[in-house]
RNA sequence: GGAGAGGUGGCUGAGUGGUCGAAAGCGGCGCCCUGCUAAGGCGUUAUACCCCUCGCGGGGUAUCGAGGGUUCGAAUCCCUCCCUCUCCGCCA
């Protein structure tokens, strides 16, 4: 969420802002404000009623130890009354607070002055490409390959569990590990710690990152334990210093982590989710920073730069877009999107996403450092995939697919898997 | 899962109804002393929010695992929950 003071002073701009991302209601800015107005105006009357009552209760306390009685149940009676009043503005108070609040965290993160205004996927920028997208021409998309040993079973997936939750085996399943060992040690050689979170975080942590309230409907719940299954890792490695002060020279912070992650899909059908496309289930290696206000802007390109670098010496197609304010989402202050070349469906898909939140989930999840000052400040935090496996996969095994058949391997995979070819 | 013990400031640890936001020690910071170092002396050292102030700063409220309750008054009493430790059981 922004700064209720920030968004008091700046209320054009976060209105602005609003529009820009496709959200008409900039209503909500005075009703915050407003809101924020009430709130303040009550609580300094609860507070003087409640020193008022601090003070007294210290006098009586002092005239029992006297012994006189008659006194200080004169006092008592006026306390008595003091609290019903108190009791009757605390009502309002919650009241007033709840609303606050809850209106802030309808207000969208401010797009940084970087990014373009735009609608939709149109009005992204494509701000670098590397490599030269192949042709299709004998090539299959990856669901038909199968002339080797191991294969991406959706059948049995489906039937053990259901759709987007394939199997992967033999060579195949080699392979996404050799990518999984591949990602996490360019990670560490980039200055990331490895850190292997839960698959399952509370209530508390779901709504740190933002997947509550709003994207709710992303998650798997397990309702008997009040746990939610991860969407990505970026939820429990974030929420790793939840509440939590940091000294100054501990950042920047950086974080590597793979894990699964599980994404309810909820109405996503057809042709986009082919293959492996769009999964319910699948694997990613997450960059998680945690910087000084100053430097993020910073981190963000480095971070990217981590990310397509990847993509680089696996020596596959891509193009990074930078998001339009309008397909950007709601926390981000600036998002960059890799896009990999599949050349046996002739597109571009998804493999990256880059982040910079700035202190909007720092502010939700309290993640404080002391500066110079000695007084606390938000951290910024960013995140991006380094990468998400299954449209990886299907990009090498698209890519490096062989005309006689097989599927030759990435030269920077052959120190992490056995042969030459799957 | 069963039985018991416990959760207090950066750390250790006192505190069982009032002047306790909290003793003492350690650590940190500042100053003094001192050829250097060590030792020593004095002071200072939680977080959030509200109000006043240009600022320095001052006043106030809340917080002793979390939430609720009793009371004029709660770290202290009661209830619920969470977490940690010990023993037993179960288990990869």
């Amino acid at each position: 969420m922004l700064d209720i003071n920030f968004i008091k002073e700046h209320t054009d701009q976060v209105k602005q802002s609003m529009t820009n991302k496709g959200m008409n209601d900039t209503g909500l800015v005075d009703k915050v404000v407003e809101a924020d107005r009430q709130w303040r105006e009550l609580v300094q009357k609860v507070e003087k009623l409640r020193s008022e009552s601090n003070q007294k209760a210290k006098k009586i306390g002092g005239l029992m130890k006297e012994g006189k009685r008659e006194q200080a149940q004169k006092l008592i009676d006026e306390n008595t009354k003091i609290k019903e009043q108190i009791q009757e503005k605390e009502t309002d108070l919650d009241q007033f607070k709840n609303e606050r609040d809850q209106l802030l965290l309808q207000i969208p993160n401010v797009a940084d002055q970087s990014v373009p205004v735009g609608s939709d996927e149109n009005d992204n920028e494509v701000v670098h490409t590397w490599g030269e997208p192949l042709k299709k021409e004998w090539r299959k998309p990856h669901w038909e390959l199968n002339d080797f040993d191991g294969k991406l079973d959706f059948d049995r997936g489906s039937k053990v569990t259901g759709a987007g939750f394939p199997f992967y085996t033999g060579r195949v399943a080699q392979l996404q590990r050799a990518l999984i060992s591949y990602f996490l040690s360019k990670a560490r050689e980039n200055g990331y710690t490895e850190i292997q979170p839960p698959f399952f975080v509370n209530e508390d942590s779901a709504r740190g990152t933002g997947q509550l309230p709003d994207k709710e409907d992303m998650m798997y719940v397990i309702p008997r334990d009040e746990l939610y299954i991860i969407p990505t890792a970026e939820v429990p490695v974030t929420n790793y210093h939840r509440d939590e002060i940091l000294s100054k020279d501990q950042l920047s912070l950086k974080y590597s982590a793979y894990t699964p992650c599980w994404r309810r899909e909820a109405g996503s059908h057809g042709t986009e989710v082919r293959g492996l496309n769009r999964l319910h289930q699948f694997d990613k290696v997450e960059l998680v920073k945690i910087v000084h206000p100053d430097r993020s802007d910073d981190e963000l390109e480095s971070l990217r730069v981590d990310a397509e670098s990847l993509l680089e010496e696996l020596e596959l197609p891509y193009r990074t877009l930078l998001m339009c304010t309008g397909d950007m989402g709601f926390t981000q202050a600036k998002k960059y999107d890799l896009e990999v070349w599949s050349p046996g469906q002739e597109k571009w898909l998804e493999v990256s996403s880059c982040s910079n939140f700035r202190s909007y989930q720092a502010r939700r999840m309290q993640i404080r450092y002391r500066g110079d000052d000695g007084d606390t400040h938000m951290v910024h935090t960013l995140n991006g995939s380094g990468l998400a496996l299954p449209r990886v996969m299907a990009a090498v095994l698209e890519h490096y697919q062989l005309e006689e058949g097989g599927v030759a391997i990435p030269g920077v995979l052959k120190s992490f898997m056995r042969g030459d070819k799957l």
